[in-house]
DNA sequence: TTCGTTGCAAAAGGTTTGCATACCA
DNA sequence: TGGTATGCAAACCTTTTGCAACGAA
């Protein structure tokens, strides 16, 4: 199906930015790998693996690409734990959650209709605007997870 | 009913901690008022807070009390858009969910019911165990709400 | 007296910005 | 060529840590 291929994809991209440079491409184009693969990544991450792939971008130069494209609301953005600025790239105006496993990284795509609908509605009946939600699921996939049950926790 | 006194409440907490100081026992009082106003508060507003209020607190107080009643399972803790900690009492072991105002902090309860029958199904069905949820939802509320409607954001 | 706690200041970690240079259009 | 994007380094902000002094038990 079309939408497979992260580089054309980045390239259209990187022209709703402004100028087009190899640096964004880059950066676009590595930001929507991880989405698939990860959904969120970090910015140091982000950095560090594509310095590591022979792309010498700056860092300032993914900050600002990255923060360009979430004010463009094509990137989703949440701070995790440590205060890093966590980037997801938004592929369309649907919104999806995943179900990922902490130890190997597998995720599974969620039917969260449920969730949509209650944060719409909670939207509504609070009279605040512009309200967005962050749903995040972790785990243990069947392989990673213990055999022997009972370890209540939360 | 008891529990709506803050003083006597800070103190006992204050003895779970450690050692009862003067300091921690003023940092606890004002985040259990805190909890009863906004909800979630900042380190840094509430040892300004206290500051304003003549208690000359140290910051690295203000941090190190919030830290310990967070690990002692006393306390939530999530991350602003700033990245800045912001902590919330708890005075009970439920689990209960937000929605606060990106823009002064002010956070109302939800009925999370919803949600946490929704994570349990996604627990049931997809065969992962340990599952835990981070649910956020952030918005503006009516105060910092732009007045005009209508304007097309998200 | 003992040893956990405080407070200051410095360090750490992540993000943002200023400015000269490089490069797309 | 004109003006935007880049990259380095310094500035910023919040949080954490080292250490001498303080004070609860």
């Amino acid at each position: 199906m079309a939408g497979a291929d992260p580089q054309a994809t980045a390239t259209q991209e990187v022209s709703l930015l402004g100028r087009f440079t190899q640096q964004r491409a880059t950066v676009l184009e590595a930001l929507i790998e991880a989405e698939k693969a990860d959904g969120f990544v970090s910015v140091q991450s982000l950095h560090t693996r594509l310095l590591a792939a022979g792309s010498p971008v700056g860092l300032s130069t993914v900050y600002r690409t990255l923060s360009a494209l979430a004010e463009a609301g094509r990137a989703d953005v949440v701070r995790d734990m440590h205060g890093e600025r966590l980037f997801r790239y938004r592929p369309g105006s649907d919104h999806r959650h995943y179900l990922i496993c902490t130890e190997c990284g597998v995720s599974v795509t969620l039917d969260s209709m449920t969730v949509e609908n209650w944060a719409a509605g909670v939207a509504r009946t609070s009279g605040f605007t512009a309200v967005r939600h962050t749903v995040e699921l972790t785990g243990l996939c069947p392989d990673c997870g213990p055999s022997t049950e009972g370890s209540p926790h939360d």
